[in-house]
DNA sequence: TCAGGTGTAGCATCATAATGTTATTGTGGT
DNA sequence: ACCACAATAACATTATGATGCTACACCTGA
C-alpha cells in the first residue's frame, strides 16, 4: 500500500468536485491531489512522472468540453484511464466518448461508493457503465446488425451531395461553381437547402458531419 | 404486486438451472415457471399470452446454441428480453450475442443476487454487463474509430490543437474565443499559425485534415 | 391540372473569415 | 544575455460565407 492510486477530477461544480475529492482522500488506497474545473487546468499540471492513473471527467464543462478534453488527454497520454461523468443520456455524447477512448461512462446520480467501485473496476481492467448506458451501447450494436451497414440518408439529392463533396474537399463557393459548371448563386441556393436538411448553418458542420459518416 | 415478472431459463446444467429457478421463485416480484435445457423446449411452450418477459440463456447448449436460440426467439418475439449467461470471455461470442439483440451479457461467476439485480436492471430499461464484458465492448468501439494509432504530429502546439478541436466542432472564431477565454484576435493569430503549419488557407481544410486523422 | 420538389439564377445585405502588420509578455535553450 | 517561439492582443482591409427574397423551367405524382 506504499503507493496510492492517483485520481484526478475535472468537474466545474465546486460542491460535487470537493465532495468527490474528499471522498477519494478518505480511501486508503487512492488519493486525489488534482481536482479542477477545467481540462485546461488539469493539462497544466500533468507531466511525465506525476500522472494520475484515472481521470474522472465531467462532460458538460465550460471552456473545452469533457469529450474534447478526453481526446486531448488520450492523445498525449494514452495510458491514462478516463471515466466520463455526466447527466446526459444522449447517445451521441456516449458513443463519441466511448469511440474516443473513454474507459467508462457513469451517470451523475451514481453514489460516491459506486464511483469508487467504478475506479476499482477500471484498475482491474474492466469498464464501468451505468446500466442505462450499457443499454444504449447494446442497442447501437443491434441497430448495426438489423440494418446491416446503415446509411443515414439525410434526404440530400444527387446535386446536393456533389456540393457536399466539394465542401469536404475544402473548396470555396466559387471553386465549386467552376467545378460543377453552375453559377455561384446556384451553389448558394443548394447550400441553403443542404443546411436546412441537415439542420446546420456553416460549412464546417457539414464537413464534420460528412466525414463522420453522418450524411 | 398482483403480477409477477415471468422469467424463463435455458441452461443445460441441471444443478445450475435448478438453483437459479429456485432462487427466482423465492423472490416476491418474479417467478420462473419455465426452465429448460434447450431452446427447442422453451420455444415449444412459448405462445402469445403466456410469454416470459426475460429469458436467461446459456450460450453453450447442446442442440441449438444459445446465440442461435436468441436470434430465433428475438425474431419471433422481439419484445422478450434475453440475458446471455456464459463462462466465455471470447470476444466473438460476446459481439455476436450483442449484435443479435441480447439485452445483457453476464459471466457465470455472477452470484444469484447479482443475477436478480441484472434482471431488475433489464426491467428498468438498462442493460447488465459484467465489467470485463463492458471493457471488451468499449475496446471494440475504440478499435473501430481509433484504428490509426499514429500521430502525424504536424508540430501544432497544445493551444493550436485546442483551436483545431473548436473548428472541428463547427465553432466560429467568436465561440472559440469564448470557450478558450481569449480574445477573438488571438484566435485569429493561432489560426494563422495553424494555416501556415498545415499549408492550408481555410477552416474547411483544417477540419477535413483533422477528421481524416492527418493532424 | 395543379402542387411540390429540384435545379437553375440573380440581387442585396450583414456576418464571418482570411490575411497583413505590429507589439508585449513569458519561457526554454545556447 | 540573447534568441526563437508560444501566447496574447489590436487594428485594418479584402474575401468569402450565410441568409432573405424572388423567379422560372422542368418533372412527377395526386
Amino acid at each position: 500500500m506504499a503507493e496510492k492510486r492517483q485520481i484526478a477530477i475535472v468537474e466545474d461544480n465546486v460542491k460535487i468536485r470537493d465532495l468527490i475529492q474528499q471522498f477519494m482522500n478518505m480511501q486508503d488506497d487512492m488519493e486525489c491531489r488534482n481536482a479542477f474545473s477545467s481540462v485546461e487546468s488539469l493539462l497544466g499540471v500533468m507531466r511525465e512522472g506525476d500522472m494520475p492513473e484515472i481521470v474522472l471527467m465531467d462532460i458538460d464543462l465550460e471552456g473545452m468540453s469533457g469529450i474534447d478534453g478526453m481526446k486531448l488527454i488520450k492523445s498525449k497520454y494514452p495510458d491514462v484511464e478516463i471515466i466520463m461523468l455526466t447527466v446526459y443520456h444522449d447517445s451521441h455524447k456516449i458513443f463519441n466518448s466511448l469511440r474516443s477512448g473513454a474507459s467508462g461512462y457513469l451517470l451523475k446520480h451514481t453514489s460516491l461508493p459506486e464511483i469508487k467501485d467504478a475506479i476499482d473496476v477500471v484498475l482491474q481492467g474492466g469498464a464501468p457503465m451505468s446500466p442505462q448506458i450499457a443499454r444504449k451501447v447494446i442497442t447501437h450494436f443491434s441497430d448495426g446488425a438489423a440494418t446491416d451497414e446503415e446509411k443515414p440518408d439525410s434526404g440530400l439529392t444527387m446535386r446536393e451531395q456533389e456540393i457536399v463533396v466539394g465542401l469536404v474537399d475544402g473548396l470555396s463557393y466559387k471553386m465549386i461553381a467552376d467545378r460543377m459548371d453552375i453559377s455561384i448563386d446556384t451553389v448558394r441556393a443548394h447550400i441553403r437547402n443542404i443546411y436546412k436538411k441537415l439542420h446546420v448553418n456553416s460549412k464546417a458542420e457539414v464537413i464534420a458531419k460528412s466525414l463522420r459518416g453522418e450524411i
